[in-house]
Order: structure tokens, then sequence, then C-alpha cells
DNA sequence: ACACAGACCGACTAATCAGTCGGTTTTGTA
DNA sequence: TACAAAACCGACTGATTAGTCGGTCTGTGT
């Protein structure tokens, strides 16, 4: 068997969260979109918060492994928060479920609010730094760092999502080009 | 008798869609808690979806009176962005329970997407208006008008959460300041 | 070949849900 | 007072839900 089950699970849970919210999804019907008896979600899954936990902690992994930077030294902050900003808006584009389900998962009352607010720290964990370094270079002014997180994540799930509902749009540079400035220009 | 029945069953929806989500909440938990019988709330509101349509419309209306500039001429591009961004994030501040409940709906599959998208015309209307006489006037950079309207229904958003969720910081200058002027920067 | 464990199955259940309905009370009006 | 319309009530229903359970299948080590 080349995908397992409880993989198969996964899939077709994020496919059915996404189309009609993770409460109006039944655990009835994930396990027969993934062609898996009843039973056996409750197998791999105790609870279905166990699994919807399960499905984000594997897209949070994911999604961090993407815009980790990989050659951090040598660049300035400015070329730092492009790649990093623009790779976070790629995986966007590429992975529109695995968005929205964020999206979802954070306004959900699925998972704990101390769980959700994980989602931030993992993602902008190094954003923060960058930010830090770029204050403390004097590019950035001098504005609560708590606040500055929030808006980033506030006009990166918006964007992300302006980039998804319009494909048309993924390659147009003035667009690209003009979502990085805003972001940029936020943190001056 | 001084509160309507039906105030107060949008009263109880409100608090307890909050609490639990829109669809953790069940009608007959609703009619509980505005002390009213289940029989009362499907006399006054056809579906559950129409009471949150209904609540979603009389929030809107609140927050448009709110924001609304009144004295529009006159005033610098900068006071009016100020005062309509100073007096949206008031509102959510003092009306916190119905910028939560905007977000849920926003991100519900309970209301459809076109009316969901209401949601950022009506609250955003005249600023587009601001927004293209700031660019008109070269006070703002030529982004596309759609990515702007995303971006900051987005910074609205989770800026309004952060005072929300903080409400010792409230009154700090310090934040409120640097929240508009982040605000104030993406657009240039 | 044997045995054991973990994967898997699907019929089942107790609880809960949105919405109904026939009847009662309150309200406005003339 | 009389009467109709609207507000209100709460027991009820058919459908759906998350989760259970006793049993079957399958792979692996001996």
């Amino acid at each position: 068997m080349s995908v397992s089950k409880k993989q198969l699970i996964l899939d077709a849970a994020l496919v059915l969260f996404v189309d009609n919210g993770i409460d109006g999804t039944s655990t009835a019907s994930i396990a027969k979109k993934a062609n898996v008896a009843n039973g056996t979600l409750f197998h791999h899954f105790q609870t279905k918060a166990d699994l919807v936990h399960a499905l984000y902690l594997m897209i949070k992994e994911q999604f961090a492994q993407q815009i980790s930077p990989n050659n951090a030294n040598g660049n300035s902050i400015e070329q730092l928060a492009s790649d990093v900003w623009n790779d976070a808006i790629d995986w966007s584009v590429a992975n529109p479920n695995k968005l929205q389900f964020f999206k979802l998962v954070i306004h959900s009352h699925i998972l704990s609010a101390t769980i959700r607010r994980e989602i931030m720290n993992q993602q902008l964990g190094f954003l923060e730094q960058l930010i830090i370094a770029g204050q403390q270079q004097g590019i950035f002014a001098q504005y609560p760092l708590d606040l500055i997180l929030d808006n980033c994540q506030g006009q990166f799930l918006s964007v992300s999502s302006f980039f998804i509902e319009r494909p048309q749009l993924n390659g147009d540079i003035k667009y690209r080009e003009a979502a990085f400035k805003m972001f940029w220009n936020t943190l001056g």
C-alpha cells in the first residue's frame, strides 16, 4: 500500500474541512471520502479534535520547513524579509487548502487558545529575530514587537487569501512587488 | 416590556456564538439563554442561518454608523485616515463580541461568499474613496486598489483583536499611535 | 505452521440537532 | 367588550452526530 490509511484520512479531512468548515464536517463523511471504515478513523485518532490537531501539526511543519531561511548570512535585511515573505506567499498559493485550514483553525473553538497561539510563534519565530535586528540597525521604527507581529500575521493571511482567490495574479510582478512593499513599509 | 424577545434572542446568540462558534451553538441553547421558548426563536427567525444573517446586519449597521466620517471637508487625508482608523479600533474595543462575530462570519460557511464580501465593501467603502484621493494627490503609492483593501482589512482585524485581548493597552498612546503609523505607512 | 499484535471493519447507540405544530396568551383596535 | 392577528409556548420528530465494540484480516517473528 503506497499511502497509509491514516494519511488518506488526513487528506480527505483537509478537503472537507476547507469546503464545509470543521464543525460542518462529520467524521462519517471523512471516512467515506477516504474509503475507510468509520472505526478505522477512530483507531488512528481518538477524537475528532485529535484529528484536527494532528492535521494542524502536519501542515505547520510543512509550512515552517518551506519558509525557513537557509542562507541567512551575508544578505541584507530587506533581502531576507523579501525571501521569507515571498516564500510564505508561494507556499500559500501552492497549498491553498492548507492556508485556508490555518485560517479555519485560528478562528475555530476546537483547539485551545494556547495551541492556536503556537501557530504565530512557530510561523513567525525567526521573523521576530529579523525585526529585532532591523530595529537595532535603525532600519525599522521602534514599534512594539507584539503589535508588529500581530499586524504582520494579519497582512500575511489576508494577502495570501487575495492571491489564492485570484490565481491569474500569482505571477503578476506588479501585484507581488506591491504586496511585499506594503508589508515592508509597515515596518519602517 | 422594555426589550423585545427578538432582541433578547439576538443578544444571547451573539454571546454564545463568540464563546462556542456558530456551528457549536444550538438554537435550543440560544432560546434558553434568552429565557424564551424554542418555538419563539423560530417565530422570529425562520432558520438558524436567518438568525446569523440578521445579527450580522444589525452589527454591520452599528459599525458603519460609528466610523462614518461626519466632517469630511477641510481635513487632510492623513487626519481623515487617522479618524476613521481610530474610530474603527475604538468601536472594536468597545464591542469586542461584535468584532469577534465579524471574524467568525467572515470565515464561516453559514453565509454565502457574496454576503460575506459585503462586509468589506460596506466597512471600507469610503476608505476606498479616501485611498483613491490619496493616490491622486500623490500621497500614496500606486499599488493595486483591491490588494490595498484586502491588506487594510487584514490589518484592521488583527490589530483590533490585539487591543481586545490586551485591554490594559487600549489607552496606551504609544501602541495606538504605532498601530496607526503602521497602517498609514502601508499606503505610502 | 503457529501465534500474537495492530490494523481494520461496519453495524450500533445514546445524545443532540434544527425545525414543526397545535394550542395558549398578549396586544392592538374599534 | 369583542375579536383578530401576532407573539409565544414547549413537547415532539426525523435526521444526524461522535464515538463504541465485538469481531475479522494481515503481516511478522519463531
